[in-house]
DNA sequence: GACGGACCTTGAAACCTTTCATTCCGGGGA
DNA sequence: TCCCCGGAATGAAAGGTTTCAAGGTCCGTC
């Protein structure tokens, strides 16, 4: 059973439409192209030729003939963090609003397959590239402009002139977190976040030593709890960690990297009965969907996710098309949601 | 400034890099495909002038040429749903290991972005698509393979033997969700989700009521809260409409027809102070990470995510590339994984 | 010194589409 | 009746790569 169906017949191709429909392979290409320029009766016969034989044009060789192709890529750093996900849906927008192809790549934090991706999507000859790098500075990022396929890199920035990038004030997203809970009164808050090669992580934990010194307290405040990851499982382990200091050295309020490690560290929070916030303050980063759903509902820092990506695939496409496009750096601003995990109230 | 960057320079060809090192375009590409058949010194400086020149393979041209792609899909069908991304994951661990790309679209429930997502794959002559469809009966799910298309259905099976299909048997889920909430002495259970067109939806439902009628229950005993999708929103809205009821009329325990919704709802009856699992036990369906994660961790029934999406795209590899292939159902099996929402002890 | 063979390299053809200058055709105006 | 014109269709060339049969070179052997 089944047999039949195995056979992969080689595909229709306009030479074969041309023929049936008795026409040259230029008419074809017309009805294609430039229907307009076709008698009504010539049409007809071509397009029923197509659908007869099930014609599907060759994306390949449409694009090596054009020189360039109806499609553009985002790289992103991690599939399975909402955040990312959020970004790459302002980018689909973006780029269904001017009928592109977007293709999404995960490299999975991973420089390997992040180097391996961009050199498939280098030869691809996509129109552009959208990343968000595991490594800001590596030399691929600039090859793949020079040689001639734009790149924006989201989330993230860069020093030089050499790219478009949209990215959030990360370090003023640090100080607004930590701001908050020096407000309420913390004195021993911990940074839960790493590795800091991660530039995000390093950022938001530059803002949070920046609000410490500003509000007057010595940098031995800030006790830095480093996680070789920002995940669930990861803010679980730093929970656990946590949970293994005396009441007395503990500090009374984290801030979190980013809302994984933050639900994650909640969540083991709960399980040993350590409250929150009373026990302990959090505060997230990022505002996913899943902040405001879990056990506490989570204080977070949020950034506009979607603009994010929307913003960045114009970019990408005015750099792609506009012959005087000249590289800009947008960066927007975060914003403190407040919720229960930070508020020691009734 | 930045101005001398923006010249995208005509990209360099086998042509020219065989003009530099002063062969034939003919070992070019044995450099490039059989780099075993040319000699030392020609490799050598073969590979400098690419080298030198900045030369990046055109894929279009030479899949122009070979007649296939190194590429696979994955139209997902929800990208936000931490459930397909880590079915992706699985995929992409498959394709990894055969060295092929993996390009994932979302389709976003709509079945016009699927549509356009299959009908540019087909153009761009992937080697197969792996799809969760919105619409498991479109006819062009059919006609994808017929031209030559390989394709997979992910999550979902479909009557006959014309795909390939890889899901996990959601009947039995559902049953697996009812079966313990009766075993726990609910006699008023409510079943959250919705569109019912959506065969998982379906599925899920109709184990629940099995269930219950197993059970000697009337099938006025399970009561069908509607949605209009799968998110946390909509769970949460779900929450509203079941706050509403009195205490007396009001199901005990709830099946959401995934953790989203289970999530969703949780946040809702924990913001109305109703009481999760003594007042509403609650059992969600996926078991994301979030589940364990949540407000009360989450009783939900497990999937095996990574193995579905590796078998399917095992499944795909197999259908593109032995001749004998026969096409395959493969249903996995669910588990109740039992957590705090469904248990109502101190 | 000629021959066979191993090892490299070559060049033309093919893949499918698009473009564009050219040809064809019928009709209207002079 | 002839010429010209516009609309419609044509066919050859181009785009970058890969394949493969054929050609070339060098060395060892007889």
């Amino acid at each position: 059973m089944g047999a039949e169906s195995a056979g992969a017949q080689r595909p229709v191709s306009v030479r074969e439409v041309a023929a049936l429909a008795g026409v040259s392979l230029g008419t074809v290409s017309n009805v294609l192209n430039r229907p307009e320029t076709v008698s009504a009766a010539t049409l007809a016969r071509v397009r029923s030729a197509m659908s007869q034989l099930g014609f599907v044009r060759n994306e390949p060789a449409r694009q090596l003939r054009a020189g360039r192709s109806r499609t553009v890529a985002y790289v992103m750093l991690d599939g399975s963090n909402p955040f990312f996900t959020d970004v790459a849906k302002g980018i689909e927008e973006q780029a269904e609003a001017n009928d592109l192809s977007l293709y999404m790549c995960n490299s999975d934090n991973r420089v390997e397959r992040e180097l391996s991706y961009l050199s498939r999507l280098e030869q691809q000859r996509v129109q552009g590239v959208l990343i968000t790098p595991a490594d800001a500075n590596a030399p691929i990022l600039d090859e793949l402009p020079r040689r001639g396929t734009p790149l924006v890199i989201v989330d993230r920035t860069r020093a030089g002139d050499t790219h478009c990038s949209v990215a959030v004030d990360d370090v003023l997203g640090g100080e607004l977190a930590v701001d908050h809970l020096v407000e309420l009164g913390h004195e021993r808050i911990a940074f839960v976040g790493g590795p800091l090669s991660i530039g995000q992580v390093r950022d938001r934990h530059d803002g949070a030593l920046a609000a410490i010194a500003r509000a007057g307290l010595g940098p031995d405040r800030l006790t830095h709890l480093d996680t070789s990851g920002l995940t669930v499982a990861e803010g679980r382990s730093a929970g656990e960690r946590l949970a293994g200091l005396s009441a007395r050295v503990r500090p009374t309020a984290v801030f979190c990297a980013n809302d994984l490690l933050a639900i994650g560290l909640l969540q083991q929070c709960v399980s040993i009965r350590l409250r929150v916030p009373e026990d302990l303050a959090i505060v997230g980063y990022d505002d996913i969907d899943f902040a405001a759903a879990s056990a506490i509902p989570l204080t977070s820092v949020r950034q506009p996710r979607r603009q994010l990506g929307r913003t960045a695939a114009g970019l990408l496409l005015s750099e792609a098309n506009d012959p005087d496009h000249h590289h800009e750096k947008v960066l927007f601003t975060p914003e403190l949601v407040v919720r229960r995990s930070s508020l020691a109230t009734s």
